[in-house]
DNA sequence: CTCTGTGCAAAAGATTTGCAAGGTG
DNA sequence: CACCTTGCAAATCTTTTGCACAGAG
């Protein structure tokens, strides 16, 4: 495995992943980031969310439209507001078993799942 | 509602869709359907795939990476490999219940959920 | 000193949209 | 004959990449 350097930029766009909670796409990450390190470029805040999240110390999350981020790495499902898009965690367990289940059906070898709730939330069912 | 006609582009889309098996990406409908109707646009492929998909004549589905089309309208769930990048459906039940019980748990109006299992499929682990 | 990482800008890929012309009901 | 739809091209939006230079180890 490659070396890695832990860079200002690099550790400001992990920091700034953290910070952010509603699971923030990139461009979000982009503009806070900048307030921290004025000159990071897109390039580079694309590029450290790849490696960050191929080395797992961030997870990306596939929601309908564009890729998130989240700095939450406990495998966990998620709930998207069609109206207001913002993400939320969603308390329901994680369904580790169905990852065996379908290995076993289908001699596929199965990794993960991804679920993602679709819906109103409170917020906007009120307006 | 607006009025929609049934125009030969429209039906060539909406054909191409049930006849494209592995879950089809809209270029792959687009470069398919021109087969059958040669001026047709990307464009026009595009428009129509939204407006099949708004009127719940085709399902779109999101898997990592990119929007795909979908001719079965029964909620199921998903298979995507890593390697190939083909999506096959899952024997498993759709969990119709989930959706309710988030509902119940946190008052947002849960209308449905994806899930798309990843992996490497049977064909991919042999090579 | 070596090699990874950065900034910038250009490129790539997917999808949407403005507009004038065409076709459906 | 109203107005939905199409083709085409341009525009958007997100993400990746080539390149020369900067900087971490």
């Amino acid at each position: 495995m490659k070396q890695k350097r832990n860079t200002l930029q690099r550790k400001t766009v992990f920091e700034t992943v953290g910070e952010l909670h509603g699971h923030p796409t990139a461009n979000q990450v982009y503009l806070k980031a900048r307030e921290k390190c004025p000159k990071i470029s897109r390039g580079t805040v694309y590029r450290n969310l790849n490696v960050l999240s191929d080395d797992g110390r961030i997870k990306r999350i596939k929601v309908p439209g564009i890729v998130r981020y989240d700095s939450k790495l406990e495998p966990h499902y998620h709930f998207i507001c069609t109206v207001c898009h913002n993400v939320s965690d969603v308390p329901i367990p994680y369904q580790f078993q169905l990852n065996d289940r379908l290995s076993k059906d289908t001699g596929f070898k199965v990794n993960l799942h991804r679920t993602v709730f679709e819906g109103i939330c409170e917020k906007c069912r009120k307006e």
